[in-house]
DNA sequence: GAAGTTGTCAAACAATTAGATGAGAGCATG
DNA sequence: CATGCTCTCATCTAATTGTTTGACAACTTC
């Protein structure tokens, strides 16, 4: 029925070819979490994340079982990736910190996690540990009329803040979220926060 | 061609009949922000809006031009609502308690916002004033090493928290996000940690 | 009360989009 | 080289969804 003989295709590379299922799933993987993290959900076009892997959006279907299946793996994917950086032997200022760089160096995670929370989806991450908290509010080093999980739950949304309200970023300081500057700037400001919540 | 012949359509009622256009116009707005609110843009259904509504679908372009129209309107309202409590004159602390309250009674205003702002929308709103709180620091409020940049930004995230992050709250206290106890627990701890700012 | 405007609805329409189908290329194994 | 398996692609299909169309009732104005 159609006119072009079916265009012999590019030669995918030999080399390139070789590693193909695994090379052409971690594109998609890719794709994904750039796509999803800025449209969320609803927003993403499979079509979108083929093109941006530069490959075919049936592969989707054949990876994956299809958009749903992708956006599931990207979730359980970044569970692995936080259960990485989450030692608990650093002090709880770096382990902040960590989390903010991480935020920083690439903000998808957080965007995705975000968006999951306002579409109400239930990652079932583990219950999280405030006994290091506690531990340092005992040696003083937290005041004792503060609440740990109040403390944790304000660290997590101040890390997540410059990826979660840019527009607020460039209101209030007038800088790219993004930008070093500003980058510095926060991380500097987030350190001394925590250290006046310490008597 | 259909079989029906037309039903006759319940009567509207006549005294609800009378101020039909402005109520219709109220009801697809308040359905509007429980549906956007609720899954964002992209995940609304304009079907979903006018059935909560109670309304016909074709409303929503009557009245507002379509999806679009309708979202941006409710944009513009919730700027509207919120240049009536952004009152200078009152302290800062309690000034974020404020907002906190009214994320509280009424998270669609919040959500929408995050919604916003992940989505990259920027709604035009006015650069924020940074006086008040650059005044409070002169005076001895606020520590003197703190951005006031920072120290706001800070209490953006804090107050939208519960609304972006509820899977966090439950994980690390235990307890359902907009519960009494929360909001108490969070309006009580967000108060001492401001305390805390100040030297 | 006739004519025109406004508000409302149901059904048709057009666009988008996720997934299914079927075919073909590369590569291994006999 | 034949056979079968894996990976890839272009095209088709079916469903969803926002918008348009056309009709009609209520109300207004003359």
């Amino acid at each position: 029925m159609q006119g072009t003989p079916k265009r012999p295709r590019r030669a995918p590379t030999p080399e390139e070819r070789k590693q193909c299922p695994a090379r052409s799933r971690r594109l998609l993987l890719e794709a994904a979490m750039d796509e999803f993290s800025e449209k969320g959900y609803a927003g993403a076009r499979v079509q979108d994340i083929a093109d941006r892997a530069g490959l075919n959006k049936q592969l989707i279907t054949y990876y994956f079982g299809g958009k749903e299946g992708l956006y599931r793996e990207l979730g359980r994917e970044w569970l692995r990736h936080e259960a990485t950086f989450n030692d608990p032997a650093i002090p709880f200022e770096e382990l902040i910190v960590r989390y903010l760089r991480e935020a920083f160096d690439d903000p998808r995670g957080i965007r995705l996690a975000i968006w999951q929370a306002l579409t109400g989806e239930v990652a079932d991450e583990p219950r999280e540990d405030l006994s290091d908290l506690r531990r340092r509010q005992a040696a003083g080093e937290l005041a004792d009329d503060l609440d740990p999980a109040a403390v944790l739950l304000m660290c997590y949304a101040v890390v997540s803040a410059p990826a979660t309200m840019p527009h607020a970023v460039r209101q209030i300081f007038g800088i790219e979220p993004d930008s070093a500057e500003f980058r510095e700037r926060w991380e500097e400001q987030l350190r001394r926060i925590i250290r006046h919540l310490d008597p």
